[in-house]
DNA sequence: AATAACTTTCTTTTT
DNA sequence: GAAAGTTATT
């Protein structure tokens, strides 16, 4: 693992194996611009499969061949391991290792983080920090919940760690947030961060979001260091620029501040993270942060068919806020995009399951020509089921992987702990894995403890006689304390792989697992060893004493993607998330239907639904040759069997490039989902998702609301005219429809739709609803 | 304190 | 239909 190296490369660059001039084969005459114009601002605006990544990579090898820029001082960013590592094989490919290898190219965080890792003590963590997944920080979020007396049932920790990450993300301070805060959840979320971002300091911890905040907290903080990095990377290139939130706009703004030679390659329309932070006008406003900037419009797509480029161009036309691009190819019509209606979930993919027999037959296609994308994780169940019924080869991409299965995260915990003592989630996790006899109270007491004192909860373990515990507590708090204590020095002073073998065999995990005696057991049990194998090979290839503390800042950036192998032979499921940047030669779009694709939630506002198009952009146009869109009538979700309709994007797509499965065109109804003038709301009748309850169960019977039932539908005591289905009538948001009720007295909520402002919860003793008529 | 049995809620999408 | 949380039992 080269790329761990700390230490700037600042050797002599070797001399390139390749003329730049070569470089620029093959390339047309507008990529060959791109690539040339090295200096200087440059916005690369791209469809899909014009070759943006291409064009990058040729341009970073270009600067290379060129002796313009050094490696080490060219700082490349994606979004996803493995398309940092897909750009470097092209690379290396052009100039070769030597010459490739210094480079910085990464992703945001896994760039940060090693940078961070270098100038931690300056913003006063140290250098073995933990770094905290959403699981981790959730859990420092749950805690603080309980121990401020906040109902977890009302507002999920999850939906709070969501607010906080994204006030994080816009750079809203505890204090601003305060101050903004407008909604119940709000006001919980601003109570909490504070104390949550105190936790994770005290712990020398970072979550995903101040892996790229704090570096900005540095550079504000300390000019020096920032001119530092300013001159260390004098060349900056941003792969999916329209992906980029507020923080990582302003880190590689600020770092590119001094020699402007900064490279942005994105499409607008294919901006698909907006719920995470990101912000298309990062790529809409290049110009206007650098005047002086070339745009480059690549507009020729080499992959899709003109029948897909037809289709996609049909379905972004229906978005208002895009930027103009035509895309065109010389590629041939292609074959007809098909529109397949099944049954259920399970008739669509055993259809899904047939076409890719059929075509690998008849055209000869290989299984990983092939993928099936969806909205959902969920959907990947039934297109399993159906794929290993029919002998059909696939991988999963996405869903639980390798590093985040709850046996290695256990382990994890307990060498992150070695490493870092002031790590509190990880303590939490461990301190009763496998059970020892410190139960829930205990623990308490001594995190109260910790906090009475203020001191971290290590601390609290090494003054264990001052917490006053029971003596047999003691004695088992005391034990775990003396089993773990020794591995905090061997941690920086024996290999990795030896000291995680000694603790994990002392911790008993191994043997608690094999004493499982269950298949599962077995299965874990093999995890922990391959786990200690990964840092056996790390610390092979690595010969820093104390890398056990970047191994572990390393695993806790890996995701999914990185064990996939592109070479086996196998179906791709995933994602339509996962498929960017991807392409095949036969794509199939999964679950179109109302409710699902758009979600439900994202099909009411404007801005949220023209995103979930966006996403259906993405998918279509991973497909080179043939694409299926599939819908299912009815669908086993939440538990239940719900009945669906097919989604409107259907209805909105150009219909002379489809063909149903019978061989006919589709007939579409256009209208289906316009808001009439009057009081019909169109959704009611022909979304089953907002109405579950009543399709799927006889209409819900009117029950007496007993204290305590929180599934109440409505309550019949108090404002009991206020029922789904009724129109009502509200000061500010005008006439709106009662989709569904949830809570009982006081606490008594209506999800109404507003014809004016779309979905709204409201609270019923504020908002003084009418019923109308 | 630990286990078993139960109830409840929840599903976007991810570094 | 799973995961997480709650309650009852040992």
């Amino acid at each position: 693992m080269r790329q761990f190296r700390l230490e700037f490369d600042a050797e002599a660059t070797p001399a390139p194996s390749i003329q730049a001039d070569q470089i620029l084969q093959g390339l047309n005459e507008r990529q060959q611009e791109a690539v040339r114009a090295t200096d200087g601002p440059v916005m690369i605006v791209a469809g899909p499969g014009s070759g943006k990544t291409r064009t990058l990579t040729h341009r970073i090898a270009y600067l290379l061949a060129l002796n313009k820029a050094r490696p080490y001082q060219i700082l490349s960013l994606t979004f996803t391991n493995k398309a940092a590592r897909e750009m470097k094989d092209r690379v290396e490919k052009l100039v070769g290792p030597e010459l490739a290898g210094g480079m910085w190219m990464g992703t945001f965080h896994s760039i940060f983080a090693r940078m961070m890792r270098v100038e931690a003590e300056a913003l006063g963590y140290t250098r073995d920090f933990s770094i905290y997944d959403t699981e981790d920080a959730e859990r420092i979020i749950r805690e603080l919940m309980g121990s401020l007396n906040m109902d977890t049932r009302q507002f999920s920790p999850r939906s709070m760690l969501f607010l906080i990450s994204s006030a994080k993300n816009h750079m809203v301070s505890p204090e601003e947030y305060q101050r903004l805060a407008a909604t119940a959840q709000q006001d919980l979320a601003a109570r909490i961060y504070k104390p949550y971002v105190e936790t994770l300091k005290r712990a020398n911890a970072m979550d995903f979001d101040d892996l790229l905040i704090k570096p900005i907290e540095l550079f504000r903080l300390r000019a020096d260091i920032l001119e530092k990095y300013q001159n260390r990377w004098t060349y900056i290139h941003i792969d999916e620029y329209q992906d980029t939130n507020r923080a990582q706009y302003l880190l590689t703004k600020t770092l590119a501040d001094r020699h402007r030679n900064i490279c942005v390659v994105g499409d607008d329309a294919q901006s698909i993270y907006a719920f995470r932070g990101a912000d298309i006008g990062n790529i809409l406003s290049f110009q206007r942060d650098y005047p002086n900037a070339s745009t480059i419009r690549l507009e020729q797509s080499y992959r899709s068919s003109k029948r897909i480029l037809r289709l996609a161009d049909s379905i972004i036309g229906h978005n208002k806020d895009q930027l103009e691009k035509t895309l065109w190819t010389e590629n041939g019509d292609g074959t007809p995009i098909v529109l397949m209606e099944a049954v259920s979930e399970k008739d669509e993919a055993q259809k899904i399951e047939r076409r890719i027999r059929d075509l690998g037959v008849r055209a000869g296609y290989r299984h990983t020509d092939f993928a099936v994308l969806y909205r959902t994780n969920a959907q990947s169940r039934s297109l399993e089921d159906a794929l290993r019924r029919g002998g059909i080869p696939y991988r999963v991409v996405g869903g639980t992987s390798f590093y985040q299965r709850r046996e290695i995260k256990d382990v994890l915990a307990y060498l992150r702990l070695a490493v870092n003592p002031n790590d509190v989630a990880s303590l939490r996790r461990v301190i009763n894995y496998p059970v020892r006899g410190i139960g829930a109270k205990t623990q308490d007491e001594l995190f109260a403890f910790a906090e009475r004192q203020g001191i971290s909860a290590w601390e609290a373990l090494e003054r264990l006689t001052e917490v006053g515990l029971t003596t047999r507590t003691q004695t088992l708090v005391g034990a775990f304390r003396d089993m773990v204590k020794p591995y905090m020095q061997r941690a920086f002073t024996e290999p990795a792989d030896a000291v995680a073998r000694d603790l994990i065999k002392e911790t008993g995990i191994l043997a608690d697992l094999r004493d499982e005696g269950t298949q599962e057991g077995l299965v874990r049990w093999e995890n922990v060893q391959e786990l200690i194998n990964a840092i056996a090979e790390f610390t092979a290839q690595e010969r820093d004493a104390a890398s056990l503390s970047s191994f572990l800042q390393q695993v806790s950036l890996f995701t999914d993607q990185d064990a996939t192998d592109s070479r086996d032979e196998r179906v791709t499921l995933m994602t339509l998330h996962a498929s960017k940047g991807l392409e095949f030669e036969v794509v199939f779009v999964a679950g179109l239907e109302e409710g699902l694709f758009p979600l439900a939630n994202a099909s009411q506002e404007r801005k949220e639904l023209e995103e979930e198009r966006r996403l259906f952009y993405v998918g279509a146009t991973r497909a080179k040759a043939h694409l299926f869109l599939s819908f299912a009538r009815s669908r086993f979700r939440f538990g239940e069997t719900t009945s669906s309709i097919r989604s409107r994007f259907l209805e909105e797509v150009d219909a002379s490039v489809l063909l149903t499965e019978a061989g006919e065109t589709l007939e579409q109804k256009p209208n289906r989902f316009q808001v009439t003038e009057k009081r019909s709301i169109a959704y009611e009748r022909l979304d089953p998702h907002y109405y579950r309850e009543s399709l799927t169960t006889p209409k819900p019977k009117p029950k007496p609301a007993k204290s305590g039932d929180r599934r109440v539908v409505y309550d019949e005591t108090e404002g009991g005219r206020i029922v789904p289905g009724v129109v009502v009538e509200h000061e500010q948001f005008g006439e709106g429809k009662v989709l569904s009720m949830e809570g009982v007295g006081d606490q008594a909520r209506a999800v109404v739709f507003f014809k004016e402002v779309g979905q709204k919860k409201l609270a019923l003793k504020f908002a003084k609803l009418r019923v109308v008529e």
